[in-house]
DNA sequence: CCTGTGTGTGAACGCTTTGTGAACGGGAAG
DNA sequence: CTTCCCGTTCACAAAGCGTTCACACACAGG
């Protein structure tokens, strides 16, 4: 097996004892420089992230990840009680995650649950709404079965909003998202690029994205019509 | 929101605390016959099961819930320490888990979490006065279940209105809090957005937003009244 | 009943926001 | 280096909607 990509180097002695007593070989890294430097010839299996001591280093590998062209799939992440309550809008970035104190067994449990899903039996993930699918590991993209040829853009802007479908996103909000945080441009580029999926949804499908005029653009109904 | 299953009946003190403290509703079922019986009209959102008091029983349920035709698919299992190893090859048939005893926040987290990736999202925050509902994530509006079409002022003014049940308002001090504090404009303005809500909200609930005559306007029944 | 103040109503104006077409420029592939 | 692709930006057109005005009506006091 490949080695897991581990950060910070070194981890917490913690870590390395649980990933050791587990089984798993690791390699931690240190910067995102290490992210590539150090990958295997396979890529890296999966990644297990602290973010008690660099909270912000943390988050910053787990964007490059999550942005990277690297399917690195299972992301656990390690944090703090007390970091538990600024998890809310980091959702995106990490797909379990354990806190600190860790549990006898519950970094091995969780690895291997991670696995599990992630695994080859189970079915790719797929971020879907009606007739649209989005097939996260391939890039592809479906309208009533019929393929999309999408931009790499129009991709990740796509599916951020059909991840949160109903919810409405200024565009500001959708620029920090969707094309990074650091981001400074027009906020008209979100305007173009809505026009262009909604040109290649096609018409009938155009409505799935919704202006809100003076607030932004929303995906889809809301389904709280309950 | 439908309250949560939640398994045993009645479940451990730590969850009901957890989930009354995180605000999730819940139900809880002592037995899959319960499961039907005790279902919400749209079905359960999600489930969290404790299989520490009655192991056998909490897995069957389980394997019902996956097997049967409700897709119910954020499944919580609450585990104690020493069953962590045992739950290799039931990977299936929970999404997520914790290990008592309970961090501090970590249900929730672990919630909000799963809503996150099932996409349902957290719950959404509304703003309620009977049958009027307004979505502030969706920007969207209903009375009576049936979705207003408002245009951004009114959806705004409608939003403070209805946050200050009872209360009047001068036409200047709503043109301050909704309009904006550095604003200068006639203060009629308010009543055209008075009445074309009125106008949308319906015959019917038009009273909702009554004149004080020489005072302003007053959303909902006045305090003094019983 | 008469009068004045305050509010409801309809329509028109004009600004702001968004849609649209096209061009620019950087980066990757050949 | 050349070429193509695609993200970004600009300028203009179109639509939406907030604001204002003029007038009609309701209510209270004398």
């Amino acid at each position: 097996m490949e080695p897991l990509l581990v950060f910070p180097d070194p981890p917490p002695p913690v870590l390395s004892q649980g990933l050791d007593l587990g089984g798993y070989p690791w390699t931690g890294v240190g910067s995102e420089a290490d992210v590539d430097r150090l990958e295997p010839t396979d890529g890296w299996p999966g990644a297990v992230i602290v973010a008690v001591t660099d909270p912000e280093g943390a988050l910053a590998l787990c964007r490059a990840i999550r942005k990277g062209d690297i399917p690195l799939e299972p992301v656990l992440l390690i944090v703090s009680s007390e970091q538990l309550p600024g998890l809310d809008l980091r959702e995106d970035l990490f797909d379990d995650f354990c806190v600190l104190p860790l549990q006898a067994g519950e970094l091995d449990a969780r690895l291997k649950h991670l696995f599990h899903k992630t695994g080859r039996g189970t079915r790719p993930e797929l971020v879907e709404y009606g007739e649209l699918a989005l097939n996260l590991e391939t890039y592809q993209a479906a309208i009533s079965g019929k393929p999309l040829d999408l931009t790499y853009m129009e991709y990740e802007l796509l599916k951020f909003l059909a991840s949160h479908p109903g919810k409405v996103f200024t565009r500001e909000t959708l620029l920090s998202r969707v094309w990074g945080y650091e981001y400074y441009g027009g906020a008209r580029t979100v305007d173009v690029h809505v026009r262009r999926l909604r040109a290649k949804l096609g018409e009938e499908h155009a409505g799935l994205i919704q202006t809100v005029r003076s607030v932004g653009y929303r995906f889809g109904q809301s389904r709280w019509m309950a």
